[in-house]
DNA sequence: TTGTCATCTGTCATGGACTGACATAAATTG
DNA sequence: CAATTTATGTCAGTCCATGACAGATGACAA
């Protein structure tokens, strides 16, 4: 790796580094690209070259995240009943985050504290993982053989998996054990949606992709 | 209502199409404020008296959307089950979309396509939705006689009936019969997820608010 | 009708996010 | 070292959004 992409490497981690300094300390909104770029010693329109947007600089961590996640689906193995792939993904990934070097650890809390503090990034992160979501239906439809696109039982199944988690995000509050509580939160809430999703959805699973057999379903 | 309040009220309504005419015609994000501003005759200061932002304009109809869920659930007999009274308010909900006023529904479309068509908008669409979960969760937690802070339970059922609506609405695309798919859509994800849900989730509702059995929980 | 008051509106100035164009400085390569 | 590639800085400009102020307009009472 020659100097030139050396220094560039660098330059994105300073970057990085300076914004969520200035992010944690004045909040996101008030943190302006000049401070950050200042901060760092290079020009405002250098940033831009950087970072698409003020916004990608916040969210950057999560594109490794993401990609994680579909890791951790696709290391499952295949005869892995679709319910208990998705969650033990899912738990990987959380268990990851406590196993990890402190450093990555301390970057993933920075990472959500900004995150957590300002609407506009968290729903942005939630749109995000709506895309995380259609890879990891692709993966599923496959390990059922069924074509996503004419069934929404894959794309159901991985949407109600993530709304779990989700939620067990939601419910863990910043502190000092913010971690723990956030590996346990998940736990529970997946614990949660596997016992209740399990019998029923497997016996969906087993039928064929026709028509399901709708019960109770006039309103009123 | 004195004149100046029926002004005011139609400016509102004229920045309102206008704004959608051109959205539809050159994209959302091709659409300047000053272009709308100009094509109701106000100024573009004017324009953010009446909306805080661009997309707060775009966005504006959610508003109405998210008050009818609200009101919906708060319909539903307080001795239903939590499943039938979410899922039947959404069902009821997307189901006064084909009965209203033509003039509604069209209004309707236009802001589903203009919304479908621009990422942003449909993030935070889906932003605003965490919101109306919070409300529904109070509703439901209320029925349950269960504190939403300390159970997760009540929040994760609306995530999961909410997520099961969310699928409904990716899977229908824009076209002739857009509705009609769409509620269809709607209907057979919520039947999916209450065929699926109903058992589990009945016995889970059952036992005291406690931690759930775990069932296979060690991942790996 | 008239005068007062509240409110809506336009104009102006400003700041921050972002982009295109161009020139300069630096690294890479031969 | 010279030639090429590439990163960076500077500059100008657009768009979104907001505060301040003044003028226009509807509301209302005398």
């Amino acid at each position: 790796m020659g100097l030139r992409e050396r220094k560039k490497h660098q330059t994105r981690l300073a970057l990085i580094d300076a914004g969520f300094e200035l992010f944690l300390a004045q909040g996101y909104e008030a943190t302006t690209v000049d401070q950050i770029a200042a901060a760092v010693d290079v020009s405002p329109r250098t940033f831009f070259r950087y970072f698409g947007s003020k916004e990608e600089l916040a969210l950057d961590f999560t594109v490794e995240y993401e990609e994680l996640i579909g890791c951790a689906l696709a290391a499952r193995p295949d005869d892995e009943p679709p319910i208990t792939a998705l969650a033990r993904a899912f738990r990987e990934f959380i268990h990851g985050m406590e196993t990890n070097a402190s450093e990555d650890t301390e970057r993933f809390l920075r990472h959500r504290r900004v995150i957590d503090a300002n609407p506009v990034l968290l729903c942005t992160s939630f749109a995000r993982m709506a895309d995380v979501e259609k890879k990891l239906t692709t993966e599923i439809a496959r390990r059922q053989g069924i074509d996503p696109g004419t069934d929404p039982r894959p794309r159901l199944l991985v949407a109600l998996i993530a709304a779990a988690v989700r939620v067990g995000f939601e419910c863990s509050v910043d502190g000092d054990h913010y971690l723990d509580s956030l590996v346990a939160n998940v736990e529970r809430t997946l614990d949660l949606v596997e016992a209740a999703l399990g019998p029923g959805w497997d016996q969906l699973s087993l039928g064929s992709s026709g028509q399901v057999a709708t019960k109770a379903s006039s309103p009123g």
